[in-house]
DNA sequence: TTTAGGG
DNA sequence: CCCTAAA
């Protein structure tokens, strides 16, 4: 069943720790999909924004001129090339394909640095407002990449405005309708910007907000970086906000997350708890929910910045002593030692593999790739250092030990965001001879399927915030082959790395409106047969009106489909019914006999509340002899 | 997870 | 049937 099937591989959802995998169909699918153009089809590459921190002079210098004119129309004509170059076999191969899904492996797009701004950019004003929408799509044989340009730059106080249109008929050969713009950056605050598309371009600006910092020889990246994106001069009001977006993001995973759950069948979470070492299905399930929520989400990940930024003041020059974070900290080095300054473009991310109808909206696109990423985020996220394209996993050597210094190319550096290996107890289904299961070279890759989501494409739904009609997604856990990933060739400046991430992090959830996903699909309609009524009758008289989970028990314990709620809401509706005109009813027929007992278990336990709901039947004279019917009062 | 109710 | 606040 399709729905079936769907629904498994949304539950999986994403590999990231202690989260079930997709069942080995569902991600052999996947696997399937693959060509040999593929393996190009490389991770995903959430565009950091990252800053050089330099002297003021400097600084500003150097950002004004990352982005003269010449610079940026050259930018615009290579990405245009690229776009071309790369399309046109893509487009010969859809048409093969008619006009089934799409499937998009998103490679790259920035995000929004603002969440003021991404929320209130409506899409006729992209060419005015300062931000750059970037996006990268390959479908999946490799074929096609468009890129968003790069329009423009202009610069007030300090700030660096990218603004980055999208041109139709460009990209829009991919998708087969509508530009794709999944966001907005606005860099007011940021203090570079790295695109890594065909020509990567960074932007240096407003030097007073410290996004990037020094770091020592001996510190940690993801240490210091974690400090970082907080060391605003809007720190507070930043981490406020943060916050916010962090609870934002929890209420908007839990509905998720449930339905995953609700979705799955019980046999499933069975295995999952097995394999988790839970003896019972339940507990397991609960558990599993529970760790991930408490452990591996979002909010554990908050707690790491914040622990860490009380915790080591003295490993990062950004946090002062009261904790808080001050840019003025930030441009002093270390004392000792040779300082490594390194701006990060790009990071690369666990490969999202999206799927959409071609009838799928923009909006729709958009909040399904948001999703996906939202997924990947929820999971927790560390960096990953690459030297040569090679990852260093000994987190105790130092970078000149590394081979990370001043001195070097830092261009063989490389960070990679992956999901945090260390979280992963056990690989679920690691027989699947598909599948490596190697935890420290996993990677996502998410498939997301709208179907239901085929309405005419809007427009409105891209910019309407109010108007956003569902999506459906659905993740698949994959690890896939990729497990290391070029390092991204030009990066080089200071290291704000966790910034990034928490900007990444904190972005995602606010954009993304919480809406039903399709994978909630509504159950089909099963009435309720004429001897269901009578068991339900039956138990009800028996148990009373306020223990459905007994009278499932009782009456409906192996009518899986038959929920305690479900029969509680067949009896508001039979007591409904019962109330009313039979000209008046509908569906089949219920006898009036059972309607006429149905008013009288209504009657009697509204008069007996709790009273014999310890015991078993309640024998009550006045209940069979239908007095309660009459006067609702019969004791 | 269940219960209780509104949608 | 769905969704959820409460318990």
């Amino acid at each position: 069943m399709v729905f079936k099937r769907k629904l498994d591989c949304l539950s999986v959802g994403f590999d990231f720790p202690n989260v079930p995998r997709a069942p080995r169909s569902c991600r052999r699918k996947v696997v399937n999909n693959k060509t040999d153009d593929d393996t190009q089809i490389c991770a995903i590459e959430l565009l950091a924004l990252a800053g050089k921190l330099l002297q003021e002079s400097e600084s500003s210098s150097a950002s004004s001129n990352a982005f003269d004119g010449t610079n940026h129309d050259n930018f615009g004509k290579e990405i245009k090339q690229e776009q071309e170059d790369k399309c046109k076999p893509f487009k010969s191969e859809s048409s093969d394909q008619g006009n089934s899904t799409e499937k998009c492996v998103v490679n790259s797009f920035s995000f929004p640095d603002n969440e003021d701004n991404m929320e209130r950019t409506p899409m006729s004003d992209y060419k005015k407002i300062p931000g750059l929408t970037a996006v990268g799509c390959k479908n999946m044989n490799g074929n096609c990449d468009f890129y968003v340009k790069s329009e423009g730059i202009t610069g007030e106080t300090g700030d660096v405005n990218v603004n980055t249109g999208f041109e139709q008929g460009e990209a829009t050969d991919c998708l087969g309708d509508g530009g794709l713009i999944t966001g907005t950056c606005n860099l007011e605050d940021a203090t570079a910007l790295g695109v890594q598309f065909p020509k990567s371009v960074r932007v240096v600006g407003d030097l007073k907000s410290p996004s990037s910092m020094d770091m020592t020889p001996n510190g940690s990246f993801a240490r210091h970086g974690n400090h970082t994106n907080l060391g605003r001069r809007d720190d507070d009001e930043n981490f406020y906000s943060y916050q916010k977006l962090s609870n934002k993001f929890k209420s908007y995973r839990s509905p998720t997350i449930r339905k995953i759950r609700k979705s799955l069948s019980s046999k499933y979470w069975k295995q999952v708890s097995r394999d988790f070492g839970h003896s019972r299905a339940d507990v397991g399930v609960k558990t599993l929910y529970r760790k991930r929520k408490s452990c591996y989400g979002f909010n554990a990940w908050q707690r790491e910045i914040i622990y860490k930024r009380k915790r080591s003041p003295d490993r990062s020059s950004v946090v002062t002593s009261d904790g808080g974070l001050s840019s003025g900290s930030v441009s002093k080095l270390p004392e000792k030692g040779d300082t490594v300054k390194l701006s990060i473009k790009s990071f690369r991310i666990p490969e999202l593999f999206i799927e959409v109808p071609e009838t799928a909206t923009v909006g729709s696109l958009k909040r399904t790739v948001m999703e996906a990423v939202s997924v990947l985020l929820s999971g927790g996220i560390r960096v990953g250092v690459l030297m040569h394209g090679k990852k260093v996993r000994d987190d105790r050597k130092t970078l000149s030990q590394t081979g990370i210094s001043c001195d070097e190319n830092l261009d063989n550096l490389g960070f990679t965001l992956e999901p945090s290996p260390s979280k992963v107890p056990v690989p679920l289904c690691s027989e699947d001879p598909n599948v490596p299961t190697n935890p420290t070279n996993l990677s996502e890759r998410s498939a997301a399927s709208p179907m239901l989501d085929s309405g005419i494409p809007h427009a409105d739904d891209v910019i309407s915030s109010g108007n956003i009609v569902d999506s459906n997604l659905e993740l698949v856990p994959y690890q896939s082959d990729i497990s290391v990933d070029e390092p991204s060739l030009d990066s080089r400046a200071l290291v704000p790395l966790p910034t990034e991430e928490v900007k990444a992090l904190a972005i995602v959830p606010l954009n993304q409106k919480p809406k039903r996903t399709e994978l909630a699909q509504r159950r089909t309609r099963r009435p309720f047969s004429v001897t269901e009524v009578e068991a339900l009758v039956q138990a009800v008289e028996e148990l009373g009106t306020g223990r459905w989970r007994d009278v499932k028990l009782r009456a409906f314990e192996n009518a899986d489909h038959r929920t305690y709620v479900d029969l509680k809401d067949k009896w508001k509706t039979l007591v409904h019914t019962a109330s009313i005109a039979p000209q008046q009813r509908r569906g089949e027929p219920v006898p009036q006999e059972l309607l006429d007992r149905v008013l009288r278990a209504y009657g009697y336990w509204s008069q007996h509340q709790g009273k014999h709901q310890a015991r078993g039947a309640p024998k009550d004279p006045d209940m069979n002899r239908g007095r309660a019917l009459e006067s609702g009062v019969s004791v």
